[in-house]
DNA sequence: GCTCAAGATAACTTTTAGTAAGTACACACA
DNA sequence: TGTGTGTACTTACTAAAAGTTATCTTGAGC
């Protein structure tokens, strides 16, 4: 873990770039912990569900295939934490909560589903990609 | 033995549903790998990087804090077989690769850096929620 | 001949995700 | 009275992924 040269392994970054481009090459920047929340396998699924309005735990579960009930409620948790999603439990027997996003949520998922909704639109040239690939080899 | 023991085979998306939003919320679908490796903790960071032109494997291994050789070469590796990095190697001795994005990675480069400009822009609004969630805690 | 560089890779360790099971309580059915 | 069901978690365990370290290659420079 020898880091010796400090000054000259960081990004050779002007203000002006550094703020334009902003703090996520930087390794601390805290930006990067949110977009592990946000771009995280269930996280994406999460919002997507969300965008379309208010849902149960269960609902969600079952809607997304093959989340645990496990990473279902710690994804939940970290969009919580975050802002993005708005949790309101009922004091009723079986238990009864309901999840949605906030505004911040809405506004994320937004992006999150443009960039989901391109990969599926688009993963017929993405497939061609790997049949040539297959084909040369 | 208590749980229902009926497996639960799936998502029950009718058709028109299943094509209105994609196949990303059943759990076979090759969307999801495409996801995983444009989504992942370094891809964004490559794709970012790459969308500001051309750069060599160390040259990206020094932009981009905290990433390892290994994860590096992983990620490239995954972007390159999905038809988003162009990888070109020069016959020279110490070696000498070139990476860029292909032009289906510029598409997808630009969804991702909607994405984290967004969180970037934004994280005031979310560490106020954080800082809010500590003060009543 | 020794060291260095760049890119890659194999062996090993730590962190994270996924699996299976348990919890509490009301209601339906028998 | 007892068994079974549904809901929203939680905990303990295990499989998988990410991260760390060491090594390889090959010609140039010392």
């Amino acid at each position: 873990m020898k880091m010796a040269e400090k000054k000259d392994s960081g990004p050779r970054l002007s203000i002006s770039e550094a703020m334009s481009r902003g703090q996520l090459f930087a390794e601390a920047c805290p930006s990067r912990e949110v977009l592990k929340h946000v771009t995280s396998r269930w996280g994406v699924l999460v919002l997507i569900a969300l965008l379309t309005g208010t849902h149960r735990f269960s609902e969600l579960r079952r809607r997304i295939g093959g989340v645990s009930e496990r990473m279902l409620a710690q994804t939940l948790h970290w969009l919580e934490e975050d802002g993005f999603v708005s949790r309101v439990s009922y004091p009723v027997v079986p238990p009864h909560v309901e999840y949605s996003l906030t505004p911040l949520g809405e506004e994320v998922g937004a992006r999150v589903r443009d960039l989901a909704d391109w990969i599926e639109l688009n993963l017929p040239r993405i497939s061609d990609v790997w049949e040539a690939r297959k084909a040369e080899a």
